[in-house]
DNA sequence: TTGTAAGCGTTATCAG
DNA sequence: CTGATAACGCTTACAA
């Protein structure tokens, strides 16, 4: 096998400049001395042979790769794109560059992903599905890399922790509800069983139980569009049908909706009232105009983003929370309003 | 600041284990010769310690540093989530890693994306979006970097290019259309220009000429569901209005059925056939039911990644074409069928 | 099989 | 401001 052409290296550079290697260093390193003279000149050079920084090498003497991971799995779903979308748009802002790494296999890749970013000595991991081992998080934390968990679990210390206020949200859905005229209430979830999904459920519950109202609770397989049809034929097929129900998530309500439609012929917000959480971009879509909780993406994206450029704190890592509230946005899902 | 502790290295593990580092080396290499005695105290020592090779050192000294970069602008449409799930999980399990470089803000980001991966070093960029400048395409196979361009342009020598046959399709469907009985034609077009989304019009114009039909054609704006509904609105408002439509995709399908459906209170397909392209999730949704063209998505991963993974060429890099079909999945959205 | 030593492309330190 | 030199953590001849 022939020996393949190699990267530009510096010393090249400041050979065809005829300067340093440290000069071609410091005229791409910021704060650095170098006149504009030498500047230029080595500039010229390093255009002339396509000279580009070796990052891996910097990040050897740095104590910063610039490497940030994005830990994900479902990656297509509409909302995790939205979230990916947002986050590496902000970390290139803040000069990171985002390493994707996709746990779609089993719970056990989670701890695989934090792994790879060691490997790649990645200055921070953001968990946006499932959950790490204990031990691994804290290999990380002791090696410095920072980790930021969103909508998961906060028992944990040192990682940042991005949650909603799923609770209050469900609550607020309850007394929409009810002033919608609804009665016979119903959530609708699948079985993932993450932490804010299984605070939705319990918050729903537990304000209309406060009010004297018992809440028809169905669970069913992932967090898809066909789970919340299955959830529909399950809950819609009960002798005491329900008129108002609130789904997990969006997917879900699409799902319910076009079941409670097309096979049950039902009417929205007539016969039945849906709301959904994330707000999707289908959720405004006409055909389903779902009223719904409005993750609050962007606001997630630069708290993360903020964090994670920020300085190293001097003290040991604690733990730290990040509530985050989701508005209400208001469609035709559910009468009045 | 104090100094922040760091991560384990080879040396640490080679003194705790009593070994040379090159040992320890050894141990983390695949096929290198080190006996099962070693090799046991090598390991249980990098256990203990918490030691992972940083691939960024090992970078510098192999010839691949096992990142790809995926370029790719509108990350969080359907059709581009689903295709960056299809890559990252097989680069996954082809040992490699992916870093996404997001190219919303302008033209010009693309270039800027790929001087990104040469500082990375990355072994391969991916370009789902936008079209790179030559010169830049050319610094990265001089530097040994492989490219591959899906759905763009098919000009450039060197990379590997993923077309589909869209004309081919196109005809197809003007072949549905008129088997369904419909003789006023139309497209729906973004002005996004790309070089996929053209073939499909250009090949639908040409089939219905061919076939002594004319169709209107129309282009509005970004590609996307918001659009679709425009589009909708100027040619259901025309004199002569449409009784089929081929939308460029899916998602301006999808805006094109809402609007036509509860703007236009039209009946789809009794009184409008509708088409689309890619096959996101939306289109099996039963509010849409949509008839389209289904992107083959993981065969696109498979030959990107298979491409990637397979030994340097020796010679110089010559155009390499792939061209995948793109199957009909037939639904509710045409008459007959 | 194992250890020694050289080198990968940077940056940081320290004289000049 | 500039240049030599020593790291950084790793792999890989080469020699033992």
């Amino acid at each position: 096998m022939e020996k393949r052409k190699d990267f530009i290296s510096a010393r090249e550079v400041a050979e065809r400049a005829g300067v340093s290697r440290s000069a071609v260093s410091r005229t791409f390193t910021d704060g650095a001395s170098v006149s504009p003279a030498m500047r230029r000149r080595v500039l010229e050079a390093a255009e002339a042979l396509g000279y580009h920084v070796n990052h891996l090498a910097r990040s050897l003497m740095r104590d910063e790769s610039g490497i940030v991971c994005l830990i994900v799995s479902d990656l297509s779903t509409p909302y995790r794109s939205s979230l990916i979308r947002a986050l590496t748009q902000r970390l290139q802002v803040a000069g990171k560059v985002a390493m994707l790494i996709n746990t779609d296999r089993s719970d056990k890749s989670v701890d695989l992903a934090l792994r790879q970013a060691i490997r790649y000595r990645a200055d921070a991991s953001i968990i946006l599905s499932g959950m790490p081992d204990k031990s691994i998080t804290d290999l990380c934390l002791r090696n410095g890399q920072r980790i930021v968990l969103i909508n998961r679990d906060d028992e944990q210390e040192g990682p940042l922790h991005i949650n909603l206020d799923d609770a209050k949200a469900a609550e607020h859905m309850v007394v929409a509800f009810l002033r919608a005229g609804c009665r016979r209430l119903a959530f609708a979830n699948s079985q993932a069983g993450t932490p804010s999904l299984m605070a939705r459920e319990r918050g729903f519950v537990a304000a209309a139980t406060a009010r004297g109202l018992t809440v028809s609770v169905e669970r069913f397989g992932p967090t898809s569009y066909a789970s919340g049809a299955v959830l529909a034929q399950r809950l819609l097929t009960r002798s005491e049908r329900p008129d108002a129900v609130f789904c997990a998530t969006d997917l879900l309500a699409c799902g319910f909706m076009d079941a409670a439609r097309h096979q049950f012929a039902m009417s929205i917000p007539d016969d039945l009232c849906v709301a959904g959480f994330d707000d999707i971009e289908q959720a405004s879509w006409s055909s389903y105009a779902l009223t719904t909780f409005k993750q609050p993406i962007e606001r997630i994206a630069q708290e993360t983003v903020f964090w994670l450029a920020g300085d190293k704190p001097d003290a040991k890592p604690q733990s730290i929370l990040c509530r985050l509230h989701a508005d209400l946005v208001w469609r035709n899902s559910i009468r009045g309003g």
